[in-house]
RNA sequence: GCUGCCGUAGCUCAGUGGUAGAGCACUCCCUUGGUAAGGGAGAGGUCGACAGUUCAAUCCUGUCCGGCAGCACCA
């Protein structure tokens, strides 16, 4: 039969000659439906309109308001941003022009990089080009015919491109009128459907094919949205981004700076240490009792590195260090420790370990140097020096999975705590090519790891979200990877739970097991913050600065309107301090207005202002970071209020249910 | 590490082939003012480092160091 059959969104169906387009049927159905449609779904799949339907199949015509058309509309803006680079620099190869996140980009071969000064001129070119509203064509050649016409267009990349399409799949080229490009689609129906609201972001450079063998090739970002609106939020939402910036507030709120002689280590500010002391605090109060906290050497002979492999497989990543003494006898070289892990087995081996001592779970918030590579250093982000919340479990396998499942426990209630109330991902890292260990002893690993993965979805409800990445596991063993969402919707890759069965062997750790046999027990290295670093970075950002009582700095100011003021407020201050608040006093001959403007900036959380009034009725005028107003209250009030307000989450549950109920 | 851009006072930034400027911050003086900037004066820079070109370099060139944006990397 040459029929077929077509399905519509409300379940009607109806009969087509085979090989009708999806135009055709819009058009039949009404001339406007034909107009707003850009491209159609069918069985689910985004397809050209004008591709003829060979198959019985669902359609379901996309508008360009729809959120599948939103892909769409980038994909055809990166097409008209190749063709108006190529049209305003003839000679300038192209190469690929993905969609990505919130927008685009396409990647280009020329002599001189583009800049961002060109960007009026190409936007101008684009638009253009979608005003001319030529139709996307889809033509079909074959192998030989592009490679030709793109080997004499001089476009070598294309080449290449055609080259890796595997054999069972078509050469599709997408025309928009005069030019054309190389393209899997689908595509709306014109270039018009792009519409205005589009915006060139930067220029970088970026591999061929991802690779840092192969040429650089110049990488324009633009962003694209269905509607001005959602340009103009969207570039409000970068805006947003910068201004919680770690590295500004770092500076702005005085916590922590990088310089010159010392890239990629940070030299903590007292504000900002006190913040990482406080992340510091709060770990060790949700370890003890689990956990032993231990301290491992930070440098060590080299010898212990190359046991431990780190010297074969990491030593590009390594500082090495020795004495400096000229004369000096002692001419052996040491490593400042990049892992905890290898001290940690020391310390392990380190007396005779029975069954009964396991698992024993070692902890330490351990110094590590590594040598990142120049270009990866990102403020707190990413370092050269930074402290893990490391520590590491040695178990029996028998152990493992309730070992996984506590880990995971104390990972999210973390979270939690530090006001990660979004959307939580866990990633299951599997075996890669390179790796040590029997295919038995992966297997088994991972479907342990895979076990508990699906007991932390089911124990997490809606809030986390699973994933497996292939291939993406460390050498020594699978790993879980921990990824939470801050207040502005960004991911991080925070904690992580990795299993190791080599370590221990390489070392000749073991335990004796209740047989009397030596045994190699499992390591499983756990992070939760991972660099408490970057931990602190990510905190300035999700606050945006403004941090929870128990986290800032500085917790409370107190202030007078005169100096008459200035021993009352002393005795405030006595108070403050007593009861355990960080509290500062600033007794400065200024207007009243001038230090709640400064204090506010610094985002201090609370401001006590006192003048004459509080000083005769022992009362405080709190005003709260953020409100307009202020409220006078009893000094004891206000101090009891912010006593309970500062105490940490975990110290609140400790309160709420002791651990032994009271006789 | 790669590509591009950048490096001037504590911070934000202007500027010039003839060794430099603003605002804020800082110091001092005046001001004692009830909740987001009171007024005045002063001090502060080897113009990232080292070479080269030039009569002369902060400015031009090169190398290096550091930073920024991507890429690659993140065992």
């Amino acid at each position: 039969m040459d029929q077929i059959t077509i399905t519509f969104p409300d379940g009607k169906t109806r009969e087509y000659p085979r090989g009708t387009t999806g135009l055709d049927i819009a058009k039949g159905i009404s001339p406007s439906l034909a107009k707003r449609t850009v491209v159609m779904a069918l069985n689910g799949t985004l397809t050209d309109l004008a591709d003829p339907i060979d198959d019985n199949a669902a359609i379901d015509f996309v508008a360009r308001d729809d959120a599948r058309a939103l892909e769409l509309i980038r994909h055809d803006c990166a097409h008209v941003l190749a063709e108006a680079v190529q049209s305003l620099w003839p000679g300038t190869q192209v190469t690929i022009g993905p969609t990505i996140e919130n927008g685009f980009y396409y990647d280009f071969f020329r002599n001189e990089p583009f800049t961002p000064e060109d960007f009026a001129a190409i936007e101008k070119k684009m638009r253009e080009i979608i005003a001319r509203d030529k139709p996307f064509t889809k033509e079909v050649w074959t192998r030989d015919e592009a490679k030709k016409v793109f080997a004499d267009n001089g476009e070598a990349f294309k080449v290449e491109l055609v080259d890796a399409i595997p054999e069972d799949q078509t050469i599709k080229i997408y025309k928009q009128g005069e030019w054309f490009d190389l393209c899997r689609g689908p595509h709306m129906t014109s270039t018009g459907k792009i519409g205005t609201a589009f915006k060139l972001m930067k220029v970088a450079g970026a591999y061929w094919r991802g690779d840092s063998n192969n040429p650089m090739l110049t990488r324009i970002y633009g962003t694209a949205w269905a509607k001005q609106e959602d340009l103009d939020t969207y570039l409000h939402q970068i805006e947003e981004a910068e201004k919680r910036d770690h590295r500004k507030l770092g500076r702005e709120l005085d916590l922590f700076h990088f310089q010159e002689e010392g890239p990629g280590v940070v030299f903590w500010h007292a504000k900002g240490w006190s913040l990482f002391q406080s992340l510091v605090g709060y770990m060790r109060r949700r370890l003890a009792g689990d956990y032993d906290e231990v301290n491992a050497p930070q440098i060590l002979d080299k010898v212990l590195w190359e046991t431990s492999g780190h010297w074969e497989w990491y030593r590009e990543n390594m500082f090495a260090a020795q004495s400096a003494g000229e004369d000096a006898e002692d001419k052996r070289w040491f490593a400042l420790k990049p892992m905890n892990c290898p001290g940690h087995v020391q310390i392990f081996k380190h007396g005779l370990k029975s069954y009964r001592d396991l698992p024993l779970r070692m902890a330490e918030f351990g110094v590590v140097h590594r040598y990142e590579p120049s270009g990866a250093m990102h403020g707190l982000m990413r370092v050269r020096g930074f402290t893990q919340d490391d520590a590491h479990v040695f178990c029996t396998e028998a152990q493992l999975a309730d070992e996984c499942i506590k880990i995971n426990d104390l990972i999210l209630s973390t979270y939690s705590d530090f006001g990660f109330e979004g959307e939580l991902t866990v990633k299951l890292s599997t075996r890669p090519e390179k790796r040590v260990g029997t295919d038995e002893m992966w297997d088994h690993a991972e479907r342990v790891m895979a076990t508990v993965l699906s007991e932390i979805k089911a124990k997490g409800g809606n809030r986390i979200k699973t994933e497996i990445n292939p291939g993406e596991g460390a050498f020594y063993g699978p790993k879980f990877e921990y990824v939470l969402r801050d207040a502005i919707g960004r991911d991080w890759q925070c904690g992580t739970t990795q299993v190791d069965f080599n370590l221990p062997e390489r070392f000749g750790a073991f335990y004796i097991d209740a047989d009397g046999a030596k045994k190699a027990p499992v390591m499983v290295h756990r992070a939760i913050c991972g660099s408490m670093e970057r931990f602190t970075g990510i905190l300035i950002e999700h606050y945006a600065g403004n941090f929870p009582l128990w986290l800032a700095p500085v917790q409370v100011v107190v202030t007078t309107i005169t100096s008459e003021g200035d021993d009352y407020a002393k005795k405030v201050l006595a108070a403050l301090r007593k009861a355990g608040l960080r509290a500062d006093i600033d007794l400065r001959n200024e207007k009243i207005n001038f230090k709640v403007r400064e204090h506010s900036l610094a985002k201090v959380p609370a401001l006590l202002v006192v003048g004459k009034k509080e000083a005769e009725s022992h009362s405080v005028s709190v005003r709260r970071l953020g409100s307009e107003g202020q409220k006078v209250m009893p000094t004891d009030e206000a101090i009891a209020a912010l006593v309970d307000e500062a105490t940490p989450p975990d110290v609140k549950r400790m309160h709420a249910s002791p651990a032994v109920a009271a006789e």
